[in-house]
This record gives structure tokens, C-alpha cells and sequence, in this order.
DNA sequence: AGCATAAATGACTAATCAGTCAATTATAGA
DNA sequence: TCTATAATTGACTGATTAGTCATTTATGCT
């Protein structure tokens, strides 16, 4: 039974994460979400309590995820510019290959109905990465700016990216912008 | 009359904006909108046949105002990188000074709700700062990157700003954000 | 003032909503 | 196989929704 139940959350929390894209929190109903999970209406609420509480489920596992596809085979980069590159790229190919989670996560990471706690919870996986531009910033490899305005233009920029591959058709270029992405914003961030 | 008539239509905008934002499109009704405009439920249909109406005549006011705004005072500016941070200045004040259209913006640029032909529309609007760009390029000023990148890179680079300043509650960096803002944008983008 | 027209109103409706719960089904241990 | 417990189900409810429309009110013109 231990496998059903796994199966049974894992079948609302992936209907909710599409339709909640698709038609944002109050524009899904839990029946919906329900009929597209292939369960009963009442099963959704054996699982989470309320809506809200599945809305806030979801937004933990899916920055969870993506808090850890980012900081991904960072040890085996040696420079300061070559992690930092290893994390544009991981952030990178996470948008492009989950493009449901990269948009509810655009789209909800200010929204009313994600609590206070689950984002302080979720902040609590990115302290290495304010570790790691402190760290910058300390031996002189980047310039000292304020590390929110460094890690925010360094996070959007990669998000830029990611937009720009999902909207257009022809992927031929999506190296290429990848490249030209990380450029704009080492250049921008680094003291050389 | 006619000034009754645009009164009652501003009020009934304002209320959607503010609320909107609040609460998002299905989350908001439009009897909370007519309550917040202080009219009566009918008239809201008065000026917008439907819900999905006044969410895109409200986008299309937001953008076109965003749109007036950052091309404000151009012609004053002689060099590229001038023309750039006025333009840089015009976004990041109008997105501190207009909150509630900033949120609204970022929350519904890329929602479902706006139709493919007003988002037509608001594009129209924006050819100049695409003319902008392609001079840049073509004088050799700013590096030969895809316009669409480089437009995006520097549009959200301004996002960034406007939202640290709208977080902090401490208003004497603003400036100096402003200005690192521009620096880390103005340095990735150009040439030299 | 008197009249035609335009604007504003709010009670109303059919549809939909989140969440409940008594009944049913599946599971695990003996 | 039998029993206790846990998981699943979907009909149901009171509340809320977008949008309607007959009626009332305000306006502009002569």
C-alpha cells in the first residue's frame, strides 16, 4: 500500500502542478485536479487538508527540486567563474526540461497563497548560494554589490534564458543563447 | 456626463488593479470589484462585456502607460549609453512610483487571461526601444547578441531592481541600487 | 419645463466552488 | 480465512460565481 499512496500523491501533485500553470490557483478547481490525477474528489483531501495546503506541497517539492539540480556536481569545478557557470547551466537545463515547474515557480514564487513558512522553509536551501557570492565578492572576483541585487540578477537572467528557449520553435540556437546568457551576466557581475 | 462616465470607468480599473494584484483574476470577483469602485454590479458590465475584458483593457492602460513612461525624455540624451539609463531610470521609477501596476505586469504578462491580440497590441508599442537596440548593435556599441536577448536581459534587469527597492523597507539605497543596477546590466551589454 | 436617451442599479439565476462524511473497498497481520 | 485498520469513494451542501435585465435615475437638448 506504501507504493499506492506514493502513486496517489504523486498523480495530484503532478494534475495540480499542470493545471495550476495553466489556469492558475483559483482558476483549478480541486475537482478538477482530482479528475485529471485519475482519483476521487474526496482523495485530493485525504492528502492535503485544503487547497491552499496542496498549493504550498506543491511549491516545496518543486523548489526543493530545483534547489538541488542547482548546486548539482559543483564540487568537481575548481574557479570561482567555473561554478558559477556549472549553476547557470544547471539552472538552465532544469527550466528547459521541467517547463511546468519553471513556470509555477515564476508564476507562484509571489503569490498570496504560498504561506510565510513554507518560503521561509524553501529559503533555507539556498543559503549556499549566498555562501557562494559572499565568497566571491570576499576574494575580489566579483564586484561588491549588494549580494540580493547579485544573486537576483544572476537568478533572472538564467530565468531570461529559459524563456527564450521555451518560446521559441527552433532549438538550434539554444546552446548558443545558454552561452550568450551567461556571458551578459559574468561580464556584468565580474571585477575583470 | 462624459466626465461621470470616465470617472465610474478609472474607479472600476483601479478597484480590478488593486485587486487583481491582491488576489489574483479567478480569485477576485467582480462583485468585490464593484464594491472596491464604489458602483453598483451591473455597471461594471456597463464598460467591460465580460471579466476577460476588463483584465485586457486593464493590461493594455498598464502597458501603454509603462511604454509612455520609458521613452519619456529621450530625445534630451545624446549617446547610446545615455539614451540606455534614461530609459534604465524611466522603468525603475515607474515601477517604484506605480507598485500596483508593476506587480500587476510582472503577474499577468504571461497569463492565460490576456488575449494573443492585445498582447499584439501592447507590442506595437515597443517597436522604439527595438530600433534602440538594433543601433546599438549595428554602431558596434553593445555586443552582437540577439536583440530579443539582450531587450529581455536589460527589461528584467530593471524588474530586479524595482523589486528589491519594493521589498526593503529602508528607502536611502535606492539610489545606489539604481545606479549598481545599471552597472552590472550596462557593463555585461556593451562592448567596451 | 418636458422629453428622449443614456447610464446606473441590484435582485436574480444557473453554474460552480471547496470541503464533508457515511459507505465501500483494499490491505496487513495472525 | 478472518478481523481490524487504513485508504478510497462520490453524492451532497451551503456558499459563491459571472453575467442578466427590468426598473430607476441622471443628463442633454429644445
Amino acid at each position: 500500500m506504501k507504493e499506492q499512496v506514493k502513486y496517489k500523491r504523486t498523480a495530484i501533485i503532478k494534475a495540480a502542478l499542470k493545471l495550476f500553470t495553466e489556469r492558475g490557483f483559483h482558476g483549478t478547481s480541486t475537482a478538477q485536479i482530482s479528475k485529471e490525477a485519475g482519483v476521487a474528489t474526496g482523495t485530493l483531501f485525504n492528502y492535503f487538508s485544503t487547497k491552499e495546503d496542496l498549493i504550498n506541497g506543491l511549491y516545496f517539492e518543486v523548489k526543493g527540486d530545483l534547489s538541488r539540480t542547482m548546486g548539482k556536481d559543483l564540487e568537481t569545478e575548481s574557479t570561482f567563474q567555473d561554478k558559477l557557470k556549472k549553476i547557470w547551466f544547471n539552472l538552465v537545463k532544469w527550466g528547459v526540461e521541467n517547463r511546468e515547474e519553471f513556470l509555477f515557480v515564476g508564476q507562484f514564487c509571489s503569490s498570496p497563497y504560498i504561506t510565510k513558512f513554507t518560503r521561509e522553509e524553501v529559503m533555507k536551501e539556498y543559503l549556499f548560494l549566498h555562501k557562494l557570492v559572499y565568497e566571491g565578492i570576499k576574494t575580489g572576483v566579483i564586484r561588491d554589490f549588494s549580494a540580493e541585487l547579485t544573486i537576483a540578477m544572476f537568478y533572472q537572467a538564467s530565468r531570461v534564458v529559459v524563456n527564450l528557449i521555451l518560446d521559441s520553435d527552433q532549438l538550434q540556437n539554444e546552446n548558443k543563447i545558454i552561452e550568450d546568457g551567461f556571458q551578459i551576466i559574468w561580464k556584468g557581475l565580474s571585477k575583470k
